[in-house]
DNA sequence: CAACTTATTCCATCTGCCTC
DNA sequence: GAGGCAGATGGAATAAGTTG
């Protein structure tokens, strides 16, 4: 498309325009807009009017680039796209991740595929083209792959947020955990119980993240359960959730895999199931 | 020591230069 | 002209250095 003689087009606002307009550095602006110390208030007050005059806000992509992380988070679910607004769990687990990644200025990437093949194809795909930061694998056939996927990018101390002692469906979860923890090797995995609330989720969380061992990811029975808000939103001082975490969650009656922190070391793509898409 | 700047880094893509 | 290579580019994060 060719452009009118002398009209370009506007320029893309930068921190650099950014800090000219408020006279710092760009380290400075950099500093301020991840709140990180080092920059007094008249400063700060300063560079924040400045963006807000100029309209700017920090450039994901490039902030991708430098930080090696991607605020967005992949989900791909084996559904047809008429059935999906049917399922009322579908619309809860979407919304409840979405109330998580909100809070944390992430996004959600969302994909409706076939079949489960399809869906660990797209994941990888989106992973190794740096789409995402973290996935969530639904529709695993068998558990414990979620725990073996924990304990390759690096957890050794995964937790269950569990559902009411007694029950069938709880039993055998929490049988299968175990039994891939053991796999696993040493490190080990702790079941706590809730009665599946989110509430319970919240304050069975809260304890783990308080304990001297505190886990270093956590797997529950539904999404809003095993991530529920004390995961992700700043607990009271001074716990804190630990740097690098996985969240994962199941809703009922499917399993559900692992998301990751971007800045993990990356493992390499490894088999979940067959697939067509499985590097050497 | 707080407040700030500078230099380096990230990595896919593009451009320019050189050789065959 | 084709192919290969080196360097520049984009925007932001951050470690290290500087200033008062």
């Amino acid at each position: 498309m060719g452009s009118e003689a002398g009209t370009e087009p506007p320029r893309r606002v930068t921190i650099r325009d950014v800090a000219a307009r408020a006279g710092v550095s760009k380290g400075a602006v950099s500093l301020t807009f991840n709140d990180r110390p080092g920059v007094s208030r008249a400063t700060r007050d300063r560079i924040f009017a400045a963006a807000r005059e100029l309209g700017w806000s920090p450039h994901l992509s490039a902030r991708s680039l430098s930080s090696s992380r991607v605020d967005t988070v992949g989900l791909a679910i084996a559904r047809p796209a008429r059935t999906l607004g049917l399922e009322p769990w579908s619309m809860e687990f979407v919304s409840g991740i979405e109330s998580v990644l909100v809070e944390r200025s992430c996004s959600l990437l969302l994909r409706l595929v076939r079949d489960v093949r399809e869906e660990i194809a797209v994941q990888e795909a989106w992973w190794r083209g740096r789409q995402i930061g973290g996935s969530i694998l639904a529709d695993l056939r068998d558990g414990d792959h979620a725990v073996r996927y924990l304990v390759a990018l690096g957890h050794r101390r995964i937790a269950r947020v569990g559902g009411a002692p007694g029950l069938g469906h709880t039993t055998i979860r929490k049988a299968a955990f175990e039994a891939a923890i053991r796999e696993a090797g040493p490190g080990g995995g702790r079941t706590v119980a809730t009665d599946f609330s989110g509430e319970e989720g919240a304050r069975a969380t809260r304890a783990l993240l308080a304990s001297a061992d505190r886990p270093t990811s956590a797997t529950g029975p539904r999404w809003r359960t095993a991530s529920s808000r004390s995961w992700t939103r700043r607990p009271p001082a001074p716990i804190r959730p630990p740097p690098r975490r996985s969240l994962r969650g199941a809703a009922r009656p499917r399993r559900v895999g692992a998301s990751r922190d971007a800045r993990w070391p990356r493992p390499e793509p490894r088999p979940v199931n067959d697939g067509p898409n499985h590097d050497p």
